[in-house]
DNA sequence: AACTTCGTCAACCGCCATGTC
DNA sequence: AGACATGGCGGTTGACGAAGT
């Protein structure tokens, strides 16, 4: 497994490509679209596997990628977006026009994550470091009492703790609404149930994703004392409002995004509610998602399961192919 | 200047899901 | 139904350059 037979037939180039290799992948994508990728590479006349061509488009040769760095409002959107998916890369990108699951995947192993931990914060639960620490112990404690009990998942795995849309679990958001009430964050926690939607413990939907924050007190869990937090962490700066995360609401995306008009059709985005964008995700990642549901980035049009868009998509193509133009002009 | 450490990023690997025969 | 091919995803690795000693 793993490799595909396509790389057993002959040696096949591995490692960095050269400009001449961009170069054919490039022109024969230009001309041709990609079809099959296991077929790219033989009629690109490149000496590598259909995976490593798949790969380098996606990631590198695309035109729709946005490349440079990664602004502060795209850094928060990861991180909000982390809190509620957990390491679901790909997801994580599809929120974010232009960027790649890997572009994304190596900021937060490389930054977003120690940017965390220095505000104070589990980069794998999204909660102060030292609940985090309380609740681990705990857990240790009643899995010495029970052996039953899953075993610590991994630094990144984020998705066994408390955000496992596979199993019952709850997802806590401490949010604080603005500075003055900054002592007394608002709890929510939810039930994720396996058919994915989202409810209080007595099964009943926890909010309407058009209204406002729903609460349950009966399911709330012990609450962060955020001065005491802010107290732990050099980096809280208290006289600002912050998002649910630890960082500022002046250069949360949500903010500027509203601004912008960007994200307009998400109801996050509308109401700066995370809550909201759960439900927007959860309605995205649910599994009765149809395939032209809040697909921001219709990236090619030779997916064999989109046939149908065929047409549609071979527009967008199009466009594509313009800005290859533009962007390589000789070719 | 030489060496080491660290951070970043492109690419690979292994696995899984799905489609096809 | 099962084998195989392929696409896609997430984790990991290794090359490379920058910063530090």
């Amino acid at each position: 497994m793993g490799r595909h037979s396509c790389c057993y037939k002959q040696k096949l180039r591995k490692g960095l490509w050269s400009p001449e290799e961009d170069e054919k992948l490039l022109r024969h994508i230009t001309k041709y679209g990609h079809g099959c990728w296991s077929s790219v590479p033989k009629q690109a006349g490149l000496q590598r596997c259909g995976k490593s061509c798949r790969l380098r488009w996606i990631n590198y040769l695309r035109p729709d990628l946005k490349r440079g760095t990664f602004s502060q409002e795209e850094e928060n959107l990861i991180i909000e977006l982390h809190a509620v998916l957990g390491n679901r890369w790909s997801q994580i990108a599809a929120q974010l026009p232009g960027r790649t699951d890997n572009e994304i995947k190596n900021l937060w192993n490389s930054c977003l994550k120690k940017k965390l931990r220095q505000r104070g914060i589990d980069p794998v639960t999204h909660k102060p470091l030292s609940l985090s620490n309380d609740l681990l112990n705990q857990n240790e404690a009643s899995n010495s009492m029970s052996l039953k009990s899953e075993s610590p998942k991994s630094d990144m795995e984020p998705s066994s703790s408390t955000f496992n849309f596979n199993h019952n679990k709850h997802i806590l958001f401490p949010h604080t609404s603005t500075s003055s009430d900054l002592n007394f964050p608002l709890h929510m926690a939810y039930d994720i149930h396996q058919n994915h939607t989202l409810s209080t413990s007595s099964n009943q939907p926890l909010f309407d994703i058009n209204s406002e924050y729903m609460m349950s007190s009966s399911i709330l869990p012990p609450t962060i004392d955020v001065s005491s937090f802010a107290s732990q962490s050099q980096f809280w700066e208290p006289n600002i409002t912050h998002n649910s995360w630890g960082l500022p609401e002046s250069d949360c995306i949500a903010a500027s995004a509203k601004e912008q008009g960007k994200w307009g059709e998400c109801d996050y985005v509308q109401n700066q509610n995370p809550i909201l964008m759960l439900a927007a995700l959860q309605y995205q990642t649910d599994s009765s998602l149809k395939p032209d549901a809040l697909e921001p980035i219709p990236i090619l049009p030779h997916n064999k399961k989109h046939q149908d868009e065929a047409s549609q998509n071979s527009s967008m193509f199009s466009k594509d192919i313009q800005k290859l133009s533009e962007a390589f002009g000789h070719i």
